[in-house]
RNA sequence: UCCUCAGUAGCUCAAUGGCAGAGCGUGCGGCUGUUAACCGCAAUGUUGUUGGUUCGAGUCCAACCUGAGGAGCCA
């Protein structure tokens, strides 16, 4: 009797006859005995074959059998504490085992690699553990988003992808031919969302957006997830009070869920059991403060240059670094100067020259995670506002509309995915956070 | 667009201006407990491209190509 399961159940299986579909991880072998480690993709187990048993011929086709060869094995799950795999302390005693197929040269081997390499592999090296375990935990934090927002009466309502003009008129867009007209690729679906909440209330789209800013860091993806919920009837400050629930219910509901994955990516799990509300709230007004006395406490030249800033600047990844490092969990700094945001953000009441905006920086260095704001909600100081950066207000009728019918104040955010989980992963580069990243210098696989 | 760094075997990297090397991987052989096993043997090169300096260039010079990290911009 055969016993239909996966690797990541295999404790419950011991004792008992099982088969596993998969393909060959890496393989070792001493004498008679072959140690094989098999994985199915939702674990790694070693399978061990010792030659009296499963016969010369079985033994040596498994012997001679290239990395990531696909076979299926059928044996009895034992407990074995030195058994290495995910979960470790088990394997299985060949029985059985049937060769689908024998690969050769599998490019990438348990040694180091570069970079341009293992992207060049990228559709192999999703094969390798960590890799693998990014991207379970990817999916974790995918779901704990839709399940927190689907929980807390949110409606997903689609935005478009194709649009007629940059939403906010500052970032650089891919442009494509749609029927003989100039239309964009979506950089966020915000303006629709916010004509959807005076329909629904909450809502929030996901989906993928596109930068064609020539941006080179480890931060930067030209097509990333983001999602965006909007809420009618919020201000800035229950604006706030959501995004810290929400960053806090991914981040805990990923360590209940994916601990054994982010133990393998070497991640400090202390750090994120940290992260619970309330976050730390600073001004923008004292954020520049902090990052002043940051820059005249240091004696690096090159820190000095990096960290210059004046009331009025937008912040650059040194300066959020450097902040963020006074800080053991995710900080808000909320009421940027107008003059570096977007356009529809609500003036902050009797300080014009400042909005009703926040940003949320993740701790370690991991920067702007999530990028949010009260809307203006004045048809008039809107209308302005489009005028003052230079819009073309004829694509942006529909959008004064939502306050000439019924406005109300509302607010609403963006939260990068990929950023946050290279957060959560505590990986050094956002590349590894997407499956198949597009970046400035590539777009293959 | 700008700054910095890199490009040599399938991969990761060595090589004072003087014979092109090692480890890993691969192939063959050995071993009943491997964990990136170990031991022995073997095969593997258009040194990113083009031009220049030199008796001689992987090495020095110039331009270009490709990639990486950062700045700007942003999630």
């Amino acid at each position: 009797m055969t016993t239909p399961f996966t690797i990541e159940t295999i404790a419950a299986h011991v004792g008992e006859r099982v088969t596993v579909k998969g393909w060959l991880y890496a393989s070792t072998h001493k004498g008679k005995l072959l140690f094989l480690q098999l994985r199915d993709g939702t674990g790694i187990t070693q399978a061990v074959a010792f030659r009296p048993e499963v016969g010369d011929e079985l033994f040596e086709s498994l012997a001679h059998l290239g990395q990531e060869s696909s076979l299926i094995v059928t044996g009895t799950v034992r407990a074995n504490p030195k058994a290495p795999g995910i979960p470790a302390g088990y394997e299985i005693g060949v029985e059985e085992a049937h060769i689908l197929q024998n690969a050769v040269d599998y490019p990438i081997g348990p040694k180091e690699h570069g970079v341009e390499f293992l992207m060049d592999n990228r559709h192999l090296w999703l094969r390798s553990k960590q890799q693998w375990a990014i991207m379970r935990v990817r999916t974790t934090i995918k779901r704990a988003i839709i399940d927190y927002l689907d929980d807390h009466g949110f409606y997903n309502i689609d935005t478009p992808i194709l649009t007629p003009s940059a939403a906010e008129g500052t970032s650089t867009l891919f442009e494509v031919d749609y029927f003989d007209e100039k239309a964009y690729l979506a950089q966020t679906g915000q303006l629709y969302n916010e004509a959807n909440i005076m329909a629904f209330g909450k809502v929030y789209c996901f989906g993928p957006t596109f930068r064609a800013e020539k941006s080179k860091t480890r931060r930067h993806l030209a097509e990333f997830w983001m999602v965006e919920p909007e809420m009618a009837y919020y201000d800035l400050e229950d604006l706030m009070n959501l995004e810290e629930e929400f960053v806090s219910y991914i981040v805990q509901t990923t360590l209940e869920q994916r601990a054994a994955e982010l133990e393998l990516l070497g991640r400090d799990l202390a750090a994120l059991r940290n992260v619970i509300p309330p976050f730390p709230r600073i001004s923008y007004d004292e954020a520049v403060e902090r990052i002043q006395a940051i820059r005249a406490a240091t004696d690096d030249p090159i820190q000095k240059e990096l960290l210059a800033i004046e009331w009025g600047d937008d912040f650059g990844s040194p300066h959020e670094t450097e902040l963020t490092k006074q800080f053991d969990k995710p900080v808000f700094v909320y009421g940027y100067p107008s003059a570096v945001k977007a356009f529809y953000m609500e003036p902050w009441p009797g300080r014009p020259e400042v909005c009703k905006s926040v940003d949320l920086l993740a701790p370690e260095g991991y920067g702007e995670i999530i990028g949010g704001s009260e809307r203006m909600s004045d048809p008039d100081v809107l209308l302005a506002a489009i005028h003052r950066h230079e819009l073309p207000e004829v694509n942006y009728q529909w959008y004064i509309d939502l306050r000439r019918y019924g406005g109300v104040p509302h607010s609403g955010f963006g939260l990068g995915l990929e950023r946050t989980v290279a957060w959560i992963c505590g990986i050094d580069h956002i590349r590894q956070t997407s499956p198949f990243p597009r970046t400035l210098n590539r777009l293959t696989p």
